[in-house]
DNA sequence: CGTTTTCCAGAAAACGTTTTCTTTATCATA
DNA sequence: TATGATAAAGAAAACGTTTTCTGGAAAACG
C-alpha cells in the first residue's frame, strides 16, 4: 500500500552513481558536478522516486515536525474561528517550508505532569511547539516551556529567552483604541467593561489598555469578568444596561453576548468587541472591534520557530492590528 | 534538543537483555516471560525511555499517518465550524489508536496531478486518507482514490471498494424527514427549495429526499442552486419570498442568508435548515434543521481506516442524524 | 532415558537515508 | 616534473527500531 517502492539506492544503480552522491544531489550539496547532477535527476525522473521522509528523519535527526496547541474551547465555547485559523495560518505556512504540523489539543495533554509531556512531544519526534494562547495558570505547560527541551513560539502569552519567542499584538494599546473611538460618537461617563479570563495574559493587557484610558477621559469603568463566554456577557449586561453604563467586552463573543441582552431588553445601544472574528456578522448590529489576523499571525510563528530551530535566539514579536466598525451589510456581502 | 538521549539499547543493557528482547516487551509480544517482561519494564522505568517513533516506523514500515483531506471554504466561508469538528474528532480519535493526523487542504493539492498527489502523500509517509466532502467535479482526487494506492475513508461521497469506504448521514432521508416536520406546522404547498452545490453528492442527495416529499404530499417545489452560500440565499428569497413560498435551504448557511433577506423585507415566516451547526444560534430566530455530529463522524472515519489498514476491506457506513428545532435561547444557555 | 516439542532469549540483518571520511582525479604552483 | 591544493565521487558507518532466524534449556512424550 503505496510503499515507497523505489529507493535512493535504485537511483543509484540507474545513474550509476554512488548513494551519497544522490543524496547530495537530492539536498543542494555543493560539491557535485553538473553531469552528475543531471545523470541523478534524470534516474530520480524516470524512476519516479520519492524520498522517505522516515529514513532521512532518523538519519539527519530532523523531523521538520512542530506542533501546534491550542485550546478549541478557549476563545469562544461555539464557534471555534480562531484556532481554524491558527491551524489553517500554521499549516499553509509549515507546508512552504517543508515542515509538518501536528495539531494538539489542550484537553489531550491536560493530565499530563512536565516528565509526561516531555516524553509526549518526544515520542512524537517533535522538534518545536507553537503554543496558543497559554494562560497564567498553565503551569505544567509553562514549565514544559522553561524546561528548554524544546523550541517554542508563544501566541498570546510572554516570555521570551534563547528557545522561546513570543509573538502577540499590542492587546493594549488596541484596546485603548478601539474603546477610544468608540466612546467618541457618545458622551457616556460610565462603562461597563466585560474583561476576559483571570489569569490570562491577553485579558490583562486589555483592561490595564481600558483603564489607561479610562483615567485619561476621566471614566468611571465598571469591571466585571465574563471569562470570554457569551453567557456571562449576557448576564452581566443585564444586570448593568438599564444603568446607562456603555458597553465594551473584551472579546466579540461577548459583545454578542451583550447585544442579545441589550435586544432582549429592548434597548438599543452599540457595543465595543475585540478580535474581529466573522461571526460578528451575523449579529445584526453594527460594532466596533479590533481586527486581528489570525492566520498571519500563526504563519509568523511557524516562520519564528524555523528561525528558532536553526539556533537563532528567542525574540518578541508584535503584530498589527486594525480598528474596525462591522455592519451587518459589510458581512454579508 | 529534545533528543532521545537514552535508546532501546540503553535500556537493554541496563536490563542485561538482548535489544530484540526489550522491542519484544514494548510490542506487547508473547513471548516474553513474566520475569524478563519486568526487568525490561522496570529499566525503562528508570531510564525514562521513550520509544523513537521514527526509527519505528522506519523498521516497520508503519507510520501510523493518516491525511485528513478537507476544503475548509466549502461548506461555509466565513465560519469554519464544520472542518473544525473533522479535525477535532479526528485528531482525539487518532490520539487513542495512536495514530498521528495530518491535515491537509484542498487548496494545497489543487494544482496538482495524479502522479503528484500520489508523490505528495508518499513523501508525507501517510498511510491512510480520510476526504472529506469530495465533489464528482474532484476528478483527480478521485483518481488518486481510484488508484487504490492508498486506503481511503471518503466522508459525504460514496466509493466503496477493497481499499475505500463511504461514510455519512442518509442525507435523502434526512431532508425527507426535516421538510416534512418543517411543513407540518402550515399549509404552503409552493417551496422554494434552495439547494447546496451542483456536482455535489450530499447535494443531490438532498434533492432527492425534497423531491420525494413534494411527491408524496403535492407540493410544488421550485429548486434553486445556493451553492452552499449565504449571499446566493439571501438573494434568491429577496426574490421569491413574496410569492409565499416556504423556504428550505439546503445548509443552515443558506438558511441563515434566508432569515436575513425575510427580515429585512419584515416578513416572518420560518425557515428550514441542514447540518445543526452552533452558529444557527446566532441567527436569532426559531428554526428547523438537521443536527448531524460531525465530530463522531470523524472519529468513525478515522476508526474505519484503521480497519481498512488492517486489512479489512471497505464498507458503506451510515451515521444517525436528529431532527431539530433550534431556538435563540437553546442556543444561548 | 532418549526424542521431540515448546518456550525464551539473543544475534544479526534489515529499513532508507545522511554524513564523515577516504580516495581518486584534476589542476595550479614552484 | 614533483608537490600540494582542490574538487568530485565513493565507501561505510551511523540513526533506533523491528523481525526473522537460530540456539539452548526446559518440558512433554513414548
Amino acid at each position: 500500500m503505496a510503499s515507497n517502492l523505489v529507493s535512493i539506492r535504485d537511483v543509484a544503480r540507474e545513474a550509476g552513481v554512488a548513494i551519497s552522491t544522490v543524496s547530495k544531489v537530492l539536498n543542494h550539496y555543493p560539491n557535485v558536478s553538473e553531469e552528475t547532477r543531471q545523470k541523478v535527476n534524470a534516474a530520480i525522473a524516470q524512476l519516479g522516486f520519492v524520498p522517505n521522509t522516515i529514513a532521512s528523519a532518523l538519519s539527519s535527526k530532523k523531523t521538520g515536525r512542530m506542533a501546534l496547541v491550542l485550546d478549541v474551547n478557549r476563545h469562544s465555547q461555539k464557534v471555534d474561528e480562531i484556532p481554524m485559523r491558527y491551524i489553517i495560518g500554521a499549516i499553509n505556512k509549515a507546508k512552504e517550508k517543508g515542515m509538518d504540523i501536528i495539531t494538539v489539543f489542550f484537553t489531550m495533554i491536560a493530565e499530563m505532569d512536565v516528565e509526561e509531556m516531555i516524553r509526549y512531544f518526544q515520542s512524537q519526534s517533535i522538534e518545536g511547539l507553537i503554543i496558543c494562547g497559554l494562560s497564567k495558570d498553565d503551569t505544567v505547560l509553562r514549565k514544559l516551556v522553561e524546561s528548554q527541551k524544546f523550541k517554542a513560539v508563544l501566541i498570546d502569552a510572554p516570555g521570551v529567552s534563547e528557545n522561546t519567542s513570543s509573538i502577540h499584538i499590542d492587546n493594549e494599546k488596541a484596546q485603548y483604541e478601539v474603546a477610544k473611538r468608540f466612546l467618541a460618537g457618545n458622551s457616556h461617563k460610565k462603562i461597563l467593561y466585560i474583561s476576559g479570563k483571570k489569569n490570562g495574559y491577553v485579558s490583562e493587557e486589555r483592561l490595564i489598555g481600558m483603564n489607561r484610558l479610562a483615567d485619561e477621559m476621566g471614566l468611571q469603568v465598571l469591571v466585571r469578568t465574563g471569562n470570554f463566554s457569551e453567557l456571562e456577557a449576557r448576564k452581566l449586561t443585564m444586570q448593568y444596561a438599564r444603568s446607562k453604563h456603555a458597553i465594551i467586552c473584551a472579546s466579540d463573543l461577548m459583545a454578542i453576548g451583550a447585544m442579545k441582552a441589550l435586544i432582549d431588553m429592548d434597548i438599543y445601544r452599540p457595543v465595543c468587541g475585540f478580535d474581529g472574528v466573522s461571526l460578528m456578522g451575523y449579529a445584526g448590529k453594527q460594532m466596533h472591534t479590533v481586527r486581528q489576523d489570525f492566520q498571519k499571525i500563526a504563519a509568523c510563528a511557524v516562520e519564528e520557530l524555523c528561525r528558532l530551530m536553526e539556533g537563532e535566539p528567542g525574540q518578541d514579536i508584535v503584530m498589527p492590528h486594525k480598528l474596525i466598525r462591522i455592519n451587518y451589510l459589510d458581512v454579508i456581502s
